[in-house]
DNA sequence: CGTTCCCATGAACGATCGTTCGAGAGGGCA
DNA sequence: TGCCCTCTCGAACGATCGTTCATGGGAACG
């Protein structure tokens, strides 16, 4: 099936491009850059996209689909609101960090699309964050009032996971696991007073 | 005074160009962006600095140097750890809402920068970083042990105030004292347990 | 007056950018 | 065999990039 074929080899181009983009940044790479990587002639890549940007934005709208597609999958069976954000975190925290190139891109270049391709992805991010707002707003009805502005919660929660590619090595010793049941703890103590309940956490030391 | 004129146009020029730097992009601005921007021709602007290259560290290292001296002078008389957290978010917001340009070219432009000005820069990150670290430290020890990891909870807690620039407005309707007490409070909250003591903040609703 | 020095400029340089174009290799089908 | 369709390529285009250079206005000083 040829059309399989052509699907597969721009599934590939768009990783090794992702690839490049998140170590040396979008504006930073040349078409030749992504050539060399992807091992196409620099006239072969506009056989499968149109334009640079174009590339970017099929990173990145493809990496935000699947990320939401996640989320849907993981709360459809899921009624109590604090589970619920636990598993946000975790399907975001998860797809972040096997999927480190791709969210570095839509986390870091998100300024660098224009025109209907950034319109388009914006809009995909107010509903991601509209779905974390309600979700926070289901866990006020359950658990009362929380300690602090709920705008404010959801960009620190955002922040708080958006900002691992900065720090975080998906092959060290801290799992994605672990690293999402610490962020759902540290947001929830803070938000609703939620004590910690079971199992305490590893306190190995900074390193 | 000559020199004291060369020294004001410079602060002006870098002014200008992290205004600049901070909308577009370090990569996506020109020099003749730049020279639009702060009323000098092309070549004018390489009397006061070296390269694009330079710009962009001087923007970088002066606003770097400018925290971490008002972390010192706010910490300098304050001995209990808790308090010492609370001053540390206060001065990295203080700044981050005065001088949001400048501080998101910082944020975001980390890795523009090459060779001995990437050096440097990452040198004065790890000190700031391990100033936090310390803070924390100090909090386990008249706290008892935290919730989670100690390098997790640091650089969670750097992903929430250095996120600010995406979404927050310092002209809005959040001011940046309330906004530093809620990061305190969600952060220490989720460390340690820590509870909501005085004045309750206040709870509008999204927006 | 002449000389010096600071500041500023227009014009140009070579390099690199994203993109296009004409050409052709190779397989499927008549 | 001849024709078409998919895929790939080298070479080139015009635009824009960071940087340099020769030049000169004008204040300061002898």
């Amino acid at each position: 099936m040829a059309n399989a074929d052509r699907s597969h080899k721009l599934d590939a181009l768009l990783a090794d491009a992702a690839r490049v983009f998140a170590q040396r940044g979008y504006h930073r790479t040349s078409m030749r850059d992504l050539a060399k990587a992807s091992g196409v002639s620099l006239a072969g890549l506009y056989y499968y996209v149109q334009s640079k940007d174009e590339l970017l934005y099929l990173i990145q709208t493809r990496s935000f689909d699947a990320v939401v597609a996640g989320m849907h999958e993981r709360l459809a069976s899921v009624k109590d609101p604090i589970e619920r954000l636990g598993r946000f975190i975790e399907n975001h925290l998860d797809y972040f960090a096997s999927h480190m190139a791709e969210m570095k891109v839509l986390s870091h270049e998100a300024e660098a699309l224009t025109g209907d391709y950034l319109h388009d992805v914006n809009e995909k991010k107010r509903e991601y964050t509209r779905a974390l707002m309600d979700i926070l707003a289901g866990i006020e009805k359950t658990h009362g009032p929380a300690h602090l502005n709920r705008r404010v919660a959801t960009y620190s929660l955002f922040g708080m996971m958006n900002w691992i590619y900065n720090w975080y090595d998906p092959l060290g010793d801290l799992g994605v696991e672990t690293l999402a049941q610490s962020v759902s703890r540290l947001f929830l103590g803070g938000y609703i007073g939620l004590p910690v309940t079971e199992g305490s956490l590893p306190h190995a030391s900074s390193g």
